[in-house]
DNA sequence: CGGTTTTGACCCGCGC
DNA sequence: GCGCGGGTCAAAACCG
């Protein structure tokens, strides 16, 4: 799968690999879950039967082999799409959500992002912020918000499906090739 | 000085 | 139609 096919989270993960926020996160407690569920946290660790979904449950599962912990994982397509009209035409292809335990509340992931909308949202005294990729013709989408219930953990959910590389790819590429592949495998959340 | 952040206003869908 | 909640816009402020 080609890199720029993924969503936004593809190059961080490796415990061995330098990474600007590790120190601040605990990823051994980072889950993914369904965007679909509205409201509540509807973590879940079955059902990837997603018809259309991209994100192959295979390109995670390699991280919990790596760490042990409880990793929950759950990718979809968007497929409820604002009440009935089902199968959008719109370019709005993936939705991926995950949560972390950061102290920071925007994570790193090699995406160059601006702000443009920050909300409170109902049953969550936090705020929620909205991020754009700001790179040109790539019209990719993050919310990121604190956890209600925890503070401690942080909920980010990606919109669509970047069009171009990250800007760290070329750096990232390198890394990959003086690394030994089968250890990077077994500790990548997502292979680029 | 150009890109980013901030923040209130605006828009839109949905339920009543 | 109206109110609510969530998402986006855009002008001003901010910053490197």
């Amino acid at each position: 799968m080609d890199i720029s096919q993924n969503p936004s989270f593809t190059c961080f993960s490796d415990e061995n690999f330098i990474n600007p926020f590790m120190d601040n996160n605990d990823f051994s407690n980072l889950m993914f879950f369904d965007v679909d569920e509205g409201g509540n946290n509807g973590l879940i660790d079955e059902e990837i039967s997603s018809p259309t979904s991209i994100i192959s449950s295979e390109t995670f599962t390699g991280e919990s082999g790596g760490s042990g912990s409880a990793t929950t994982l759950i990718k979809k397509e968007s497929t409820k799409n604002r009440g009935s009209k089902e199968s959008e035409t719109k370019e709005m292809g993936h939705r991926v959500a995950f949560r972390t335990r950061s102290k920071i509340d925007v994570m790193d992931d090699g995406f160059k992002w601006r702000k443009y909308g920050k909300k409170s949202v109902k049953n969550n005294i936090n705020k929620r912020n909205y991020y754009k990729c700001s790179s040109e013709g790539c019209s990719v989408k993050k919310r990121v918000e604190r956890d209600s219930e925890d503070a401690a953990y942080v909920i980010t959910t990606y919109d669509g499906v970047h069009n171009h590389e990250s800007p760290s790819h070329v750096y990232y590429n390198e890394m990959v090739l003086s690394y030994d592949h089968d250890n990077w495998n077994q500790h990548s959340l997502l292979q680029c």
